[in-house]
DNA sequence: TAGGTTCTTCTCAGATCGAGTATTACTCAG
DNA sequence: CTGAGTAATACTCGATCTGAGAAGAACCTA
């Protein structure tokens, strides 16, 4: 982990504090029907260079308070339809090469948002597909793995899916999220079946979207989010024999 | 924005008040068919005399190894089958009036254990039915609630019901345990057919108990616990309507 | 020995599941 | 404008899972 010499020799524990606590945030969405989490390429050691979530230290606030706050300076957005839950705090020693660090992260959902501009000010944040985020400073790897087994799992017995999507969608929308997120295709008829007969799942807003698919196809009915906080029943996954070992 | 290593250059630890950082276990057990959470009694300022849950601060030392470390020292018994896992950071400003805490927070599922003698000079921990478990110092009542829902729903779709339970068990003492930790009591007959049909989750020895209840029935089989990391299909609590919305 | 208790296995109807089919409405290429 | 392909939605079917209850045998205490 400490294959920064040079930024190590100059510095000196003794001048700091020997902790700190911070936030990172595992940032979750949906372009183009593929799962990404948002990066920050790092200026300054260590890692300098590398990609690594988002984050920073923890200021006299709530830890939510300063995930959302991360969150909001490097997308340059105002999130009011984000969801953000607490995923896991990540402390062994060692994990920081500069001193005892433990961070708390978090995990958001957030519907499509604007590629946050590189010419800005504002950040050098950007989306990358999960399959492609490897090799990420720290800890990271091991930070993002945590947080996709989270969403992954917490999208079948809760209707969180709906926080990547509009504030309307079809029940085809719906399916592509969750098919983006498991990285399956599912079966559409039956999981429009299922989505409808959930209670407080969907609730429709009795219109239908402007016009059929790219490729054609009827007019789908359009929906919105419903008061459900859990999903009676729940959307199963495909039984994964492997995972249950 | 700044990232880490600009905001750490320009630190000065004077300027800013100290914190910490500190475990709390919220440590379960079945007795006399009870659930029951592990608590201390405060010695020191502040809340002095209030119960507490059992904790400390971290050392130079993995969180987990902190747990673990806290745990053994309460109970004062070497713990080797309890399972371990983290439950939730707590940081808000003020929770604690001396100075910023952060406690990452974990959950303990353990088998029946001895009262922690309280001549000796192990602690002064104690076993205390949930329910009245009320009245903590600190944001432990807070803590204590999101323990007992993780443990609630975390026993749905995973075999750690059975680490409350001994090396052997019987079905029976498995759906009492179930039934400590919902609150409720389950139909023999229906727990029974799931249990077994469960792949992985119990085993049988072959052997059977040395005498029946001790108000009648016959000899029960006993099981161990066995490979399976996830229950397919979940042993799911019937359906409370108030917690879906 | 009698009566009550518990373990274990069945039964049965209703809900849910995955897989497939059918119908209809739409888009696009030509 | 038309035909081919695609997607939204509804329906069918057999397999599986569920909760509720009943039954029989084993076992305890009185």
């Amino acid at each position: 982990m400490q294959n920064e010499g040079e930024f190590l020799a100059g510095y000196d524990p003794a001048a700091y504090p020997s902790m700190a606590v911070t936030v990172d945030v595992v940032a979750l969405t949906i372009r183009d029907g593929r799962l990404c989490v948002l990066l920050v390429e790092r200026a300054e050691h260590p890692f300098a260079g590398r990609r690594a979530l988002p984050g920073g230290f923890v200021r006299e606030e709530a830890l939510d308070v300063a995930a959302m706050r991360e969150l909001e300076e490097e997308t340059g957005v105002q999130l009011e339809r984000v969801h953000l839950e607490q995923l896991k705090t990540y402390g062994n020693p060692g994990r920081d090469p500069r001193m005892r660090v433990f961070s708390v992260a978090y995990l958001a959902f957030a519907p499509s948002l604007p590629e946050p501009e590189s010419g800005s000010d504002a950040s050098g944040a950007y989306w990358v597909p999960v399959e492609e985020a490897t090799g990420l400073a720290f800890d990271h790897d091991a930070i993002l793995a945590d947080g996709l087994d989270r969403a992954r799992s917490k999208i079948e017995y809760t209707p969180l899916a709906t926080a990547f999507a509009g504030d309307e969608f079809t029940i085809s929308e719906l399916r592509q999220i969750y098919a983006a997120v498991w990285g399956e295709e599912l079966h559409a008829g039956n999981f429009h079946r299922k989505v409808l007969s959930v209670p407080g799942f969907v609730e429709s807003t009795g219109e239908t979207a402007a016009r059929g698919g790219e490729r054609g196809g009827p007019k789908p009915k359009l929906y919105r989010a419903g008061d459900a906080r859990l999903l009676h029943p729940a959307l199963l996954r495909p039984t994964r024999e492997d995972d249950v070992r």
